[in-house]
RNA sequence: GCGGCGGUGGCGGAACGGUAGACGCGGGGGCCUCAAAAGCCCCUGUCCGAAAGGGCGUGUGGGUUCGACUCCCACCCGCCGCACCA
């Protein structure tokens, strides 16, 4: 017999020029087009599928998580396509971005050169890794033909009003010279990208307007299949809260304050009134009273704090009187202001109402300052245990319980109705009204750096901000020579370009000199990859209508809050605009896990670092792809191991040996006999045919949860049965099973199973449709039947299938180990559950 | 503090309320070989026992059930997100 030797450097790259060659995963928008597969079916009536994997943002090689994240989607698109589907399964590159113009800065590559070369290796790598990817959809969005559609959307959004400029205090990080968004600033106040301690400046800035959104992206995400945790995420960076705003009147300016509460239903124990430091009105409030100075520079220690700092809810509470007071609307009394930096302005109106009594903040402030505390909530049960951290009388007590000392109207009432009696009141007095509250911030899109997709906006001395016309899009980005950030945009230097005519009255004018955060790029780009080469529309909306929403995406966790929240913003606001006809995105989300080194994340400081290319440059692709998937799963984290990959490896190694001396002797047989062949097998045939029906069985549902590890597992339990009998069944039966392993192995090793079941059919296993399992052959005819006494095995007997239940008890009865354990004792109860098990009480 | 997820052999991990530990790694033993590599075969939760067999075992304590890793209650620990959000 010849000899046999797996060499995935020989099989790899042979199948993947097939694929490249016949450009097997193309698909065509056309459904009537010709295409592969079952010409009897009319196409329309073939499902599409749209399987997508985060698109990756090139910058150097590729590492071991787009291994990972692209094996898992693979997986997905093929297992979808053999069950018969349409699957488009696309790439592109999310090109913009710091990264590359830091690295600019420091060795003098253009980004664009640099970006270029890192594009052309994930491209190599995601070719040598076997990915089924539709290469003719391919995209960067830093290619003028797609970031000419980026500026029509920025501008569509601009013309409904969703995208807007104003001057604001912002996140400023000294080192990387930019903006930064609220999302890209960490807890304690560091800048994402670079680590370096944010600043706040005042900028104009421009926005895009996602609080009009908050509502709807909150409540559909009930409509949509995400992992739990990420609509967690979602929901707590939105942050919604129900409440009310009250009006608070200044009578010795004649100003109303709005503040929102929580709780209207402890107005009566508002005591004081608090402003943040930033509230615009405070100077003013304080002007001409004797505290003017004092305020003035409490304001100014509280800007400088870092947020670190100011967030820490353990640090004494301070502030300082403002010199006026409020009136409380439900009761007429005048509280006095202060100025203190625990009132956040960004959240509410940048002002409060405080009931210490009610409120733990509130209580700490009025205990710091001597401040009166008065309860209007008694708990319901007297009796009930304190809250900790309250004093001897109680306070502050946030739970519910029932008015007291409040209004007649409203005491005794159960807190929570009272909240909506007095909000009602409010309302007819005009003195508030119901209200909702979100964290969630708008959207600040606008950076002052190089490589970015250009804001399509100019400025003009007589006409002021014109939107540049459709017709005039792109606005390219110039070349220029000096990327380094100077605290404002480097493009503006580039005289040239910057200096332009107003499209409107053809004057003088100048170009918006920012660009635009690379999460907007990211934001549609799969809706490009429907209609990719269209040069006269981002899409063509029956393009869409085909493919739209994506079925299953695939990502990291780290995009939980981010890049899947912009997604669903553009999707909603775009729909609005009559441009889309759904509402969301991502129908189904898969988060898959990190891939560590001996626990920890992988990181080239800590040298840890496993680059995919050895890997496969070692053992293959497919060993590689299949090991990431068996080694747990796959939206867990995963630590890699070395020797692990070699098991894998050794796997398929057996695999491919025993399917190229199994095809040596019977040469290539096609499946579409098996079935028929195998009809009246018997002994050690029919036990391997009934493995591999099992596995067909297990895989198949296996593959509909994600179980990609279990799914790997019954491949190698089927090999084993194979091994185990392969001198004893007839060759038939074991080419079947081989080229059936082969074919459940597919999504994952697609190489080695292409070649296995080339060797053992003839066929190529991306054109067979998924197995199907024999239900004859799932059932045996004799088990093993479980016997147990009090609910514990003691013995184990075969049993045929088709005894009933009174047979069954007497087997068991009869167990030898059984009969041991029973003693002469009573039995109480028998239960039977047929096919698995007896258990006599 | 609020919310989400998780806790099973030496390790990664399996288990529709029904044989806990599939599969793989690691470890032990054997075959093949002059030898090695590769490959193949057997054993491998733990304690008692020569064996048959038995005791104990899924973070802790209760509960439901003929039967609980799985369901319910209370708690401990770990990871992740949010957090002076009014």
């Amino acid at each position: 017999m010849a000899e046999h030797r797996y060499d995935p450097q020989e099989i790899e790259p042979r199948w993947q020029k097939v694929w490249a060659d016949e450009r097997t995963w193309e698909v065509a928008n056309e459904r009537s087009s010709e295409g592969r597969g079952d010409s009897r079916r009319a196409r329309s009536e073939i499902p599409s599928s749209y399987v997508l994997e985060m698109l990756p943002y090139p910058s150097g090689e590729p590492h071991i998580g787009h291994l990972k994240t692209y094996s898992v989607g693979d997986a997905m698109a093929h297992f979808r396509r053999r069950l018969g589907a349409r699957v488009l399964h696309p790439m592109g590159y999310d090109a913009f971005g710091l990264p590359a113009e830091n690295q600019a800065i420091k060795t003098g590559v253009h980004p664009r050169d640099s970006t270029a070369a890192s594009i052309a290796s994930f491209q190599r790598q995601f070719r040598s890794w076997g990915i089924s990817i539709d290469w003719s959809r391919e995209l960067a969005t830093n290619e003028p033909s797609y970031y000419r559609w980026t500026q029509w959307i920025f501008l569509e959004l601009y013309r409904a009003g969703l995208a807007y400029r104003k001057e604001a205090a912002v996140k400023w990080c000294p080192k990387d010279q930019t903006v930064l968004a609220n999302e890209q600033v960490d807890a304690e106040g560091h800048c994402e990208r670079c680590g370096a301690v944010v600043e706040v400046k005042q900028l104009v800035q421009w926005f895009f307007r996602i609080t009009d959104y908050a509502e709807r992206l909150l409540g559909d995400l009930d409509t949509i299949e995400w992992p739990e945790h990420v609509k967690t995420m979602q929901r707590n960076w939105i942050g919604r809260s129900v409440g009310a705003e009250v009006t608070f009147r200044c009578e010795e300016l004649g100003v109303d304050y709005p503040v929102f509460t929580t709780r209207p239903d402890t107005l009566f124990g508002a005591t004081f009134f608090v402003m943040a430091p930033e509230h615009p009105d405070v100077m003013r409030l304080a002007q001409g009273t004797s505290n003017e100075q004092a305020v003035h520079d409490y304001v100014n220690h509280a800007l400088n704090e870092t947020n670190e700092e100011r967030g820490n809810a353990e640090k004494p509470k301070t502030g300082v009187p403002l010199g006026r007071t409020v009136t409380n609307p439900v009761n007429g009394e005048q509280i006095p202001m202060y100025v203190a930096d625990y009132v956040l302005m960004e959240y509410g109106t940048g002002a409060i109402m405080a009931v210490p009594a009610h409120d733990e903040r509130d209580y700490s402030f009025a205990r710091a300052f001597q401040l009166p505390i008065r309860r209007v909530i008694a708990p319901a049960d007297p009796d009930a245990k304190q809250q900790p951290g309250a004093d001897e009388e109680g306070l502050p007590y946030t739970s519910d319980g029932v008015i007291a000392g409040s209004h007649r109207d409203f005491d005794g009432m159960n807190n929570r109705e009272a909240l909506a009696a007095i909000v009602a009141w409010l309302d007819r007095e005009g003195k508030g009204h119901a209200s909702v509250n979100y964290r969630l911030r708008d959207w600040l899109i606008s950076r002052q750096r190089y490589w970015g997709c250009p804001i399509p906006i100019i400025y003009c001395e007589s006409c002021g901000m014109v939107p540049v016309p459709d017709e005039q899009l792109p606005v390219e980005l110039p070349d220029i020579e000096d990327y380094t950030p100077k605290g404002r945009s480097p493009l503006a230097a580039a005289e040239d370009w910057v200096n332009t005519t107003c499209p409107s009255c053809g004057g003088k004018a100048r170009r918006e000199t920012d660009t635009m955060d690379t999460f907007v790029d990211s934001s549609w780009y799969f809706l490009r990859y429907c209609d990719a080469s269209n040069e006269r529309a981002a899409w063509d909306p029956a393009a869409l209508r085909e493919w739209m929403p994506v079925d299953q995406y695939i990502g990291g966790v780290e995009h939980a809050i981010l890049h899947l929240m912009y997604a669903r913003f553009f999707t909603k606001a775009l729909a609005d605009l009559g441009h889309l006809d759904f509402q969301e995105p991502f129908q189904a989300l898969f988060t898959q896990g990190m891939v560590t080194k001996d626990g920890s994340k992988m990181s080239k400081s800590k040298g840890n670092v496993v680059s995919p290319a050895s890997i496969v440059e070692r053992v293959g692709a497919d060993t590689a792809r299949c090991y990431i998937l068996f080694v747990g799963p796959p939206d867990q984290d995963a630590d890699w191991s070395d020797d692990g990959v070699d098991g894998v490896h050794r796997f398929l190694g057996r695999l491919w040996r025993l399917a190229a001396e199994t095809a040596e002797k019977t040469g290539p047989t096609s499946t579409t006999t098996d079935q028929a062949s195998h009809a009246g097998a018997e002994g050690p045939d029919l036990d391997l045919l009934r493995k591999t029906h099992w596995a067909i069985d297990k895989i198949s549902g296996d593959l509909r949860r994600f179980a990609f590890n279990t799914a790997i597992a019954a491949v190698m339990e089927l090999l084993n049965e194979c091994s185990k009998l392969r001198d004893q069944v007839e060759a038939s039966t074991l080419s079947f099973a081989l080229s059936t392993a082969a074919s459940l192995l597919f999504p994952f090793a697609p190489h080695v199973c292409s070649d296995i079941y080339e060797l053992l059919t003839g066929e190529r296993v991306w054109e067979q449709p998924w197995p199907q399992a024999d239900e004859a052959l799932l059932e045996r005819e004799v088990y093993e039947l479980v016997c147990q006494v009090n609910g514990k095995v003691r013995d184990r007997v075969q049993a045929s299938a088709d005894s009933d239940q009174e047979t069954l008890k007497d087997l068991c009865r009869a167990a030898p180990n059984v009969r041991a354990h029973m003693d002469g004792k009573e039995i109480v109860k028998e239960i039977v559950v047929p096919g698995k098990l007896v258990n006599i009480v």
